[in-house]
RNA sequence: GGAGAGAUGGCCGAGCGGCUGAAGGCGCUCCCCUGCUAAGGGAGUAUGGGCUUUAACUCCCAUCGAGGGUUCGAACCCCUCUCUCUCCGCCA
């Protein structure tokens, strides 16, 4: 959610701005729907007004013991008029509310121009690819070879685009999530959090998966409603919802493992092959809240945060700079985190790091005492994917075969994989 | 799943249908007093909105778990829901 006294200072600079992403504003229908809003408002509170001092009134002459049957026959129509104008309210206020909420976050002044992935912007990389004097193999003919990834298993159990992970490589997934964890606990101050991995529709929105984006959803439940988590994102920062956060506790950092779900609606035929992209996938969220000032350093931070993991893992990636048609509805400006796939000879995604600014804060009204104003003010939020477990899954076994298709494990897995060195 | 009790400011806690946005206490902030400490005295201390061509103040509106209803008027009465606690049952 923006900030509405932005629509009213400066509305060309909204409109101007939400263009970049292709959002096509109708400053005239806001600009008409908020005329509107102001005079119902003002009329009833005018009429809250009479009401109240009305009924003071008579609360009074009653008090005195004198007749109060003149004065309620004056009040009389007071309270259908005050009804109508408050049902009036109520109607723009959600039309305004509905209007407000469908409008993505405006971008910084950094994200480059452009309509998709193809104009986004490469800022570093890292790593050599390694050379193969074989053919590399990609994961899902490893996987089948090991005999530790079966998607037919997945189809039958569940439905297309699950999968079932089996003895090493199930092992391997998860010595990945303990290893993410602990570097983040350890050397980069998470507070490692357990979380609800179903929520209600009121965090969803504080995050802003709704309104606009239920289709991605898994709806678990309709009474009570209860959707299936698309990240940690969305149990982690909704711990803010409706907080006011003192000074001296800032930043907040959490770090959360989680299974996200995804329903892929409009993803069809993309990605079909493999691990990549699939309904239920494990990932390591990591989320800050922090003071406005702080939020763009907070970015640079938390991306090398999760760029450590691919460091220690020696895994070759180039971190990318989203452009205005690539990046997300609630985000000021994202790196994405590309691993190198030698199977495919290409860069993947495979963290995803986002400054939303105020922007999810004002729709959880997670705020903070600023100490200079002694008043509660918006913070600012991030989150980054340190790492998508899956998809570094993916990319530890195409990065770490050999010619027997055998998966050699990364030096920093090994305290995790129990003796096991190798795969296969 | 069954039976019962409850939800009021940062915290505890009072509240008769009518000067109650809310007593009192604790905490916190500022001031006074005291040689230091302790104690004492005074003042202040919710959030959002109306609000925009400045800012402050005054003013107005809303909010006592949430949403409806009754009423001239609801923290208080009625209904629905949510959550918390106690006991019983079940369970990893």
């Amino acid at each position: 959610m923006l900030d509405p006294r932005l629509f009213r200072t400066d509305l060309d600079f909204v409109t101007t701005q939400l263009a970049r992403r292709n959002f096509a504003f109708d400053a005239d229908a806001y600009t008409r729907l908020e005329a509107r809003r102001k005079d119902i408002q003002v009329k009833t509170q005018d009429l809250q007004n009479q009401r109240n001092s009305n009924a003071k009134a008579i609360g009074q002459a009653k008090a005195k013991g004198e007749d109060v049957q003149p004065l309620l026959d004056q009040v009389g129509q007071v309270g259908e008029e005050l009804k109508a104008a408050e049902a009036e309210l109520a109607t723009i206020q959600a039309q305004l509310d509905s209007l407000m909420s469908s409008i993505p976050n405006i971008l910084d002044e950094a994200v480059p121009e452009g309509k998709d992935e193809d104009s986004n912007l490469e800022i570093s990389r890292w790593g050599e690819p390694r050379q193969f004097d074989f053919a590399a193999k990609d994961h899902v003919e490893l996987g089948e070879k090991l005999q530790g990834m079966d998607f037919e298993l997945g189809a039958k159990i569940a439905g297309s685009r699950f999968v079932v992970l089996n003895g090493g490589l199930a092992r391997l997934q998860r010595a990945l999530i303990q290893f993410m964890l602990d570097t983040h606990t350890a050397e980069h101050g998470y507070n490692e959090v357990y979380v609800p991995f179903l929520v209600n529709a009121d965090s969803l929105r504080g995050t802003g998966q709704l309104p606009k984006f239920e289709a991605d959803l898994f709806k678990a439940s309709s009474d009570p409603d209860l959707y299936l988590i698309p990240t940690a994102e969305v149990p982690v920062t909704n711990i803010v919802r409706d907080v006011i956060i003192e000074a001296k506790n800032l930043p907040l950092k959490f770090v959360c493992h989680s299974p996200c779900f995804r329903s892929e609606a409009g993803a069809y035929g993309r990605d079909v092959r493999g691990m990549i992209r699939q309904h239920q996938f494990e990932k390591v969220e990591i989320v800050q809240i922090v003071k406005p000032e702080d939020s763009a350093q907070a970015h640079e931070q938390l991306t090398a945060h999760a760029e450590t993991i691919l460091q220690k893992l020696n895994l070759p990636y180039r971190r990318m700079l989203l452009c205005a048609g690539d990046t997300g509805f609630s985000s000021t400006k994202t790196y994405d985190l590309e691993v190198w796939l030698p199977a495919q000879g290409l860069y993947r995604e495979i963290s995803s790091c986002s400054n939303f600014k105020d922007f999810q804060a004002r729709r959880l009204q997670a705020r903070w005492r600023n100490p200079e104003t002694g008043k509660p003010e918006l913070v600012h939020t991030l989150n980054g994917s340190g790492l998508a477990a899956g998809r570094t899954l993916i990319a530890v076994m195409e990065n770490y075969q050999d010619a027997d298709g055998r998966i050699h494990i990364p030096e920093v897995l090994l305290p995790y994989m129990g003796g096991l060195t190798v795969i296969g």
